[in-house]
DNA sequence: TGCCTTACGCACCTTTTAGTGCCTATGGAG
DNA sequence: CTCCATAGGCACTAAAAGGTGCGTAAGGCA
């Protein structure tokens, strides 16, 4: 018997960690190889990438379909039950970029490399500039 | 210099880990003492807890008010920065929720004490093409 | 005096998470 | 033949996160 006392748990379990809601973020917009997951995500390794990619394909958040060629083709895309997670991913994007926006009105430095959307933090800052993307 | 590739990394970092999400989840309503939030997340260890509310008050999540008597009475609350969260909060307990519903209803033994709100997920739904490799 | 309360510091230990290096498979290019 | 690309398994190690236990402060109370 699982228990748990708040609902905040069980979603932590599925996008806590350092790794699995950057993928999920990535995958909101397209299907994705491994290869383009490792490009999006310099940071993380192979064997991260892999583990965490089985870990939301055993949650149901993702699917994994081979392409049975030579050289292996692998895509990761959400599913239904993922695909009900991307407002909440959306937000969790625009809140960051809103902090990190924050950050560097107030003189860190800080950069951001793919900008999703615009601002939604509180008062330390007067909202900014809105930002089109193409 | 920090840079980020992916707003959502900034975001994880503040309320990643096992208990920042939940103990932000409690402070949405109401500022909280050390005792209270203990008694509302019981798993957690003093230790965590404190440190997990030092890194939140370093972050300008929470603010931590201390009422000078004995014995000691502290107050944790919600920054304006903090509460720009509850609405990304709200929907990390009500995913949940949905999550921990749509398992209970495919007959896995799961409860969930406090409620918040209620079903956003999908039906479980049948993924694409998924093929074995061998 | 000795124990209650609340909040929390600190040292030490265990568990979980993440990273590194080496290995497989296959067909084509050189 | 050897090397390339792709995807990823597996063993081992490093680092981060989390847990345990003990000590402090200061007033009230039996």
């Amino acid at each position: 018997m699982t228990t748990y006392n708040i609902g905040v748990e069980a979603t932590m379990e599925i996008i806590g960690g350092k790794w699995k809601a950057i993928i999920l973020c990535h995958l909101r917009h397209q299907a994705m190889r491994n290869g383009e997951l490792r490009r999006a995500i310099p940071q993380i390794t192979q064997k991260m990438l892999t583990q965490q990619l089985r870990e939301l394909e055993h949650d149901g958040i993702i699917s994994r379909t081979v392409f049975d060629q030579i050289p292996p083709h692998v895509e990761y895309a959400l599913t239904a039950r993922g695909d009900s997670l991307s407002g909440l991913l959306n937000q969790l994007c625009r809140w960051g970029e809103a902090l990190i926006d924050s950050r560097r009105a107030a003189g860190e430095q800080i950069t951001l490399r793919h900008r999703d959307d615009v601002n939604l933090l509180p008062p330390e800052d007067a909202h900014g500039a809105e930002n089109q993307k193409g």
